[in-house]
DNA sequence: TAATTTCAGTAAACGGCGTAAGCTTACGCC
DNA sequence: GGCGTAAGCTTACGCCGTTTACTGAAATTA
């Protein structure tokens, strides 16, 4: 039994070392180039325009054939949209390793604008990312796709964190706060695996007032809803991005 | 030649009376059980699974009969489109007819909140209307949709308007409004119709700024994002309303 | 080395799709 | 009664996802 391989991966991570057979080698290299082609595919007819036999047209090869990579196509997007909650997070992380550690607020900032900058550059990854989720596979475990999405999360969130540890976002007053939306919070706080002590219900609101001005901007722009009076809108982001960010306490500043 | 139709008509809006012939008004009747089963395949199956086949099947006709009424798939989701954004606005305007004219702040509430309900009760309807845009079938004048849209948008923009005779809102500094965003609002205020006065520069960007939160607040809720951690979003939704309201001077009342 | 298992990929087929071209048939008008 | 118009049909083309049964080569075992 030479070659072994994966018996002993220390978990999804990384496959610790390269023990990979010849065959696995060759089945992974076969699988990224269904991915790139489907993601080219994606990009240049939106989702919907994806197809496994366009695709499989492209490599040379019969559609049932991508049956032995992928269960469906579905799953095939799924796999994609996992790439894509990964690739966006390391898009973040960079712009915000790029700054002192220090420096939270511009970290927080540069963050920001990368999340923008990112779903500009990919707006039909974005799309299927953010974008309207299908009617019948509901959200229940599409197991990649979630965790990456998760994973993603996780990035804004410790972020967010390390703005609550300096004491300086000014909360919200208590009772502005309904018990309605203080137990939709903590539902939120614990799904989404932030469980610090600093999460009071005040900054859990801030927290989700955040995201979701961000995540309507981006999407307006990115689904092209001003397009028919706007040629951009950075100028409109950045003014946004001021406003937000000063309900978390975060003093605004100019990009460059 | 009885039954003369058509030829002294208004315009789009009504035609005048009924002088409608037999062949045009079947033909209309016709139209509407289309348009009726296409939109029942919507909520159904989403966006994408509409197709002109199935519609055929379900009127015990053929696919390219349908081509006397819609010259292709896209064109009868587009005109869907349109009656959606009627409809819609047809809600908003309800909700706000329900009260007094002079109370303009629970008027705008009213309407706020009856955007947000008519979303949650036609999920698919209102993705196709603020969803992704195609990716193809750029915004260009798709007349009929695109006209109902401004309309809609008119909707919102009288009831703003309104707000602004009464001196109440409170403007952002004029300094915090770059002359790119400056230029960009004016060019939204053009494109969109809204030539009052009273529009400063300060009055737009508090408009647009509502409407980008309303907007990302609905479509997280419809494209079921939070769907993982909150069951519905009604708590958050009032405590949203309630800031976005105030940044433009409208004192919040709970809802009932 | 020979036998055997595993599995990537194929061909054929089913049912579904949008759409174009040409034909039939009935209604509405003179 | 005759005739034009247009609604709806048939046929056809080329897409699509997915299933089934198969081939043949590589990897494993003996």
């Amino acid at each position: 039994m030479p070659n072994e391989a994966v018996s002993t991966q220390v978990s999804g991570t990384e496959p610790a070392i390269q023990p990979l057979s010849r065959r696995e080698r060759v089945r992974e290299a076969t699988l990224v180039e269904i991915k790139d082609i489907a993601r080219r595919h994606l990009v240049e007819h939106g989702p919907g325009g994806v197809s496994l036999r366009a695709i499989a047209r492209d490599m040379g090869m019969t559609a049932p054939g991508l049956y032995r990579y992928f269960s469906s196509l579905d799953d095939l997007l799924l796999s994609l949209s996992a790439d894509f909650f990964t690739e966006l997070s390391m898009a973040v992380r960079t712009a915000n390793d790029a700054l002192p550690e220090r420096d939270v607020d511009g970290r927080l900032l540069s963050s920001l604008r990368a999340f923008r900058t990112w779903a500009l550059a990919n707006r039909a990854e974005f799309t299927l990312l953010f974008g309207p989720s299908h009617p019948h596979r509901s959200c229940q475990h599409e197991s990649v796709a979630i965790e990456a999405g998760r994973h993603f999360a996780a990035t804004f969130l410790t972020l967010f964190d390390e703005l609550l540890q300096q004491h300086r976002v000014s909360l919200p007053p208590e009772d502005d706060i309904s018990p309605e939306l203080s137990r939709q919070l903590r539902a939120f706080a614990e799904h989404a695996g932030f469980t610090t002590e600093n999460a009071s219900d005040g900054a859990l609101r801030v927290l989700v007032g955040c995201w979701v001005r961000l995540y309507g901007l981006v999407c307006m722009e990115v689904f092209q809803h001003m397009e028919f009076a706007m040629d951009t809108m950075e100028a409109l982001f950045e003014a946004e991005l001021s406003d937000i960010l000063s309900s978390a306490g975060v003093e605004y500043r100019s990009p460059r």
